[in-house]
DNA sequence: TGCATATAATTAGTAAAGCAACTATTTTTG
DNA sequence: CAAAAATAGTTGCTTTACTAATTATATGCA
């Protein structure tokens, strides 16, 4: 009776709030762990490498769609990991509005040294929560998240 | 098993991207029920207005805290709310280092106004899940936050 | 009292999200 | 084939998040 409750303070929202302030500090302690590591990244250039460390070589668009971003921030995040010289801009020659991203060798090197790191803070930060809990909470923010997606 | 599941694929913090895109995906949804309604206001802003409504005249330390958000956003985010002529700063003859937020007429009209629509959103999309889910959700949520914060 | 410390708000810089507009290509299709 | 439509990427603008530094005022304590 929760959204009952809620509807009763007038904060007819309540569970919107509660899931974005939850997602907000989910990132910020990631992001503290990479930090105090001096990783060099933020938790969004984090999930660009570790797309390409799936499939190295994807478009900016596809890389895009993996990780749920517009066009627009991943071109300024590619910009930045290029800057880092974590990632290069390789042409495609089969399609010249096209980029290949792809890893270098510090990016590589970069996820191998940030991955057990990122692990361990997830692991940390779902701790209280069992994994029929995880799995159950997960299985609820897809169905909302495929709900909103038409 | 999902947990698991995600260990296999290298997508360790899987739950901590389904909990973030659906938390963006969320915001997004109301702010285009917003947008349709031409309200002139991000949910952002929104939430102050509610945070008001609930209690008029709070500083901004005061609404950034139940709000979840830092002092420089909150800053900016009333300047806007000032800019827009919802709400107003107000000395505070106790204290001059700080401001009462005061709702405007107008501001308290906004609210009237919006409030059944965020309601509404937000009603619509937790339309897949129940009560007991929405609630489940909530608890779990609610337990991660406390957790990450100590 | 007077000095150190704490607090409220602001400003500035970087990163990211969302939107709209634009360029350069590629694909469609009439 | 040529014009129209679609696609990939970029740029600009606004809003928010987070950090660090700054100003003004209050409070605590010796």
């Amino acid at each position: 009776m929760a959204y009952t409750a809620a509807e009763a303070n007038g904060r007819s929202d309540i569970s919107g709030f509660v899931l974005e302030r939850t997602a907000r500090r989910m990132k910020q302690f990631v992001q503290e762990r990479l930090n105090e590591a001096t990783a060099g990244i933020t938790v969004d250039q984090w999930l660009v490498l570790q797309e390409l460390n799936g499939r190295d070589g994807q478009s900016q668009l596809e890389i895009a769609k993996a990780t749920f971003k517009d066009a627009p921030t991943m071109t300024r995040i590619i910009d930045l990991l290029c800057e880092k010289g974590l990632t290069n801009r390789e042409a495609d020659p089969a399609d010249r509005r096209r980029f290949s991203i792809r890893l270098t060798a510090a990016g590589k090197q970069k996820i191998a040294e940030v991955l057990p790191l990122v692990k361990a803070a997830r692991r940390e930060a779902w701790g209280p929560l069992d994994e029929n809990e995880i799995a159950e909470l997960s299985r609820m923010l897809d169905t909302v998240f495929n709900h909103l997606n038409k």
